[in-house]
RNA sequence: GCGGGUGUAGCUCAAUGGUAGAGCUCCAGCCUUCCAAGCUGGCUACGUGGGUUCGAUUCCCAUCACCCGCUCCA
């Protein structure tokens, strides 16, 4: 079928401003980058996505793999914590990253990752290449060991003189060969025949040639200068109290996950939970990302559903496995197909690294497609955070297995966090239709247990005692699910406004009703309609709205 | 943060150095017996701040927001 010209993002935004999901935040002040409002019916929605992550996860938790529902209790832990917590988990030291920008390129570039980038940089490599190739007469310079460039020094520094300069590996050498050279040199005087790593060359390089020559770090991508690394801290600062000095300071949480560590002694000590048990937390959390962007998909302030799992250290990677499935199932129950979502999953090298593995539960959203874009991320964070906060507060957070002889250990934590601003996004881009030969070319498919708006009631016209039978049908049905009354403008417009809410189910009262006491009930993805009593319509769409 | 693009009504677009129109939506009324029908009327816009000019929505500068790319990330 054809589609217009706009992109479908541009459609998605246009269609939740128009109907009242999501507006810009702060709009007649001109915006403010970063930030979104929830209208009404986007409101109704997410509380929907919410509330059903809710029931699933704590009121109603999966069954596990021995057959029995799993444990989780709920919990909802304040925005801000003592400063102190996010030292412990890292996020004062590592959330805070160091940024380097190139004068030539203008990439931009986090500073723990050049080293890693420079190894496998294409102009990097050529120059290597053509360093082996030339030292294939003579020199036998250059070997690729797993992805490292390792050389012999001796060779590299007769090669490299013979040429002049142009020696890679010591990508040093082409932008500093004095210093590089002279290092090579006191090297392989002390130890002669040494292979030499290309990263060890390189860090050398990097802190060397900056403190002799004020060069610094070279691009990645273009060989050009870097920037200093300047710091970019992720976290929204605040100050505790009227007096803003440096000992109020407090965060804002960029993560509700940390809340869960710092009451699991509560929870252990008060609830009678015992490992393996879950917590579970929805809440805002707060990053000042360098780029917001793609709609609601990346924003300063987000929404999240976190849990953490707590197991016993052997289990842990087949509760990692088990969450990881099980949230894959969730999401498809929520009306996602199964073709638009992946697990990715994260390769060493590339995951946090407390984390023993991770896998992101990935879905196809308009601005990557035909690629993914990450949803939910369920890490296997081994003891990481317990450990951090058993050292910094000094407080002992091991569990005694009675069970098992008085064994003491650390719980292992398995944590699928999920963005819940993220998820009503996927709700619109799933649900979202264009259908031309409809009425109403664009629509909503919404799971109908999610649906912001259930029904509609209609009289068909305003007259002939319609309207008042209609009204007495909402009056009746209100405190059931969430109905709209609407007896403006035609039928077909009524329905069409439905369609675009993604309202499942339309009651319309017509002629025959006065008569035979039955509505049609329209089915919003066929359009099809039913005829039902009016003494039955209420268990008719409780019925629709659970299947 | 860098580069590129865009900014006129709720949405999609137009015109113009002399303060702006259309379609759809929305609201009110009439009408209407099942899929955005019709009639009448109504509300609503030049992102913001400077500069040039007699006069700026239009030209220039800055800024803000959004989109695309780099990058980051739940």
């Amino acid at each position: 079928m054809s589609q217009p010209e706009t992109s479908l993002m541009n459609r998605l935004v246009a269609l939740a401003k128009r109907r009242g999901f999501v507006y810009p935040a702060s709009e007649i002040y001109g915006g403010l980058n970063g930030f979104w409002d929830f209208g009404p019916l986007g409101t109704q929605l997410k509380n929907n996505l919410r509330d059903a992550w809710w029931h699933d996860m704590v009121e109603c938790p999966p069954i596990g793999p021995d057959g029995k529902p799993v444990s989780i209790v709920g919990l909802d832990s304040a925005i801000i914590q003592h400063p102190q917590a996010w030292v412990a988990s890292g996020h004062v030291g590592g959330f805070s990253d160091p940024m380097q920008t190139c004068r030539q390129c203008k990439k931009l570039f986090r500073a723990d990752h050049v080293p890693d980038m420079l190894r496998e940089a294409d102009w990097v490599l050529s120059l290597a290449e053509e360093m082996q190739v030339g030292a294939l007469d003579t020199l036998k310079l250059g070997t690729f060991l797993q992805g490292q460039i390792a050389f012999d020094g001796a060779q590299a520094l007769a090669w490299a003189r013979k040429k002049g300069k142009k020696l890679a590996p010591g990508l040093a050498l082409v932008r500093n060969p004095s210093v590089t050279l002279s290092w090579l040199d006191e090297e392989i005087r002390s130890n002669p025949g040494v292979k030499i790593p290309f990263a060890e060359a390189l860090r050398f390089v990097a802190t060397e040639q900056k403190a002799q020559t004020g060069l610094q770090t070279p691009c990645p991508n273009c060989g050009g200068d870097l920037t200093e690394p300047r710091q970019f801290n992720l976290m929204f600062e605040s100050h505790a109290g009227a007096v803003q000095d440096e000992a109020s300071k407090v965060y804002l949480r960029p993560e509700t996950a940390q809340g869960i560590f710092l009451e699991y002694k509560n929870i252990m000590d008060t609830t009678r939970v015992k490992p393996p048990f879950g917590v579970a937390q929805v809440g805002k959390s707060f990053r000042n990302e360098v780029t917001p962007r793609n709609f609601i998909f990346r924003t300063r302030e987000f929404e999240q559903m976190e849990m953490e799992f707590f197991c016993a250290p052997e289990d842990g990677m087949k509760w990692y496995e088990y969450w990881v499935t099980e949230r894959l199932r969730w999401w498809e129950a929520q009306g996602v197909k199964k073709e638009n979502l992946y697990r990715n999953v994260i390769p060493d090298g590339e995951r946090a690294f407390y984390s023993a593995a991770t896998s992101d539960i990935e879905y196809k959203y308009p601005f990557t497609a035909p690629g993914f874009g990450e949803l939910e991320g369920v890490a296997y964070r081994t003891d990481y955070d317990l450990t951090q906060h058993m050292k910094h507060s000094r407080v002992n957070l091991e569990y005694i297995d009675q069970e098992q002889g008085n064994r003491r250990y650390v719980p292992h934590v398995v944590e699928p966090a999920s963005g819940l601003t993220r998820g009503v996004l996927v709700l619109l881009a799933e649900g979202y239709r264009y259908d031309e030969s409809r009425a109403s070319p664009e629509w909503l498919q919404i799971k109908p247990s999610l649906a912001p708006v259930k029904l509609g009631i209609f009289p068909l016209v305003n007259k002939d005692g319609m309207p008042e039978v209609a009204e007495k049908l909402y009056m009746d049905l209100r405190g059931e699910f969430i109905c709209q009354y609407d007896a403006k403008q035609s039928i077909g417009k009524r329905y069409a406004r439905m369609d675009e809410t993604g309202t499942p189910f339309c009651a319309t009262i017509d002629g025959e009703t006065l008569k035979d006491q039955a509505v049609t009930i329209r089915d919003r993805d066929t359009a099809q309609q039913e005829r039902v009593s009016l003494d039955r319509v209420k268990e008719y769409v409780g019925r629709k709205l659970k299947g």
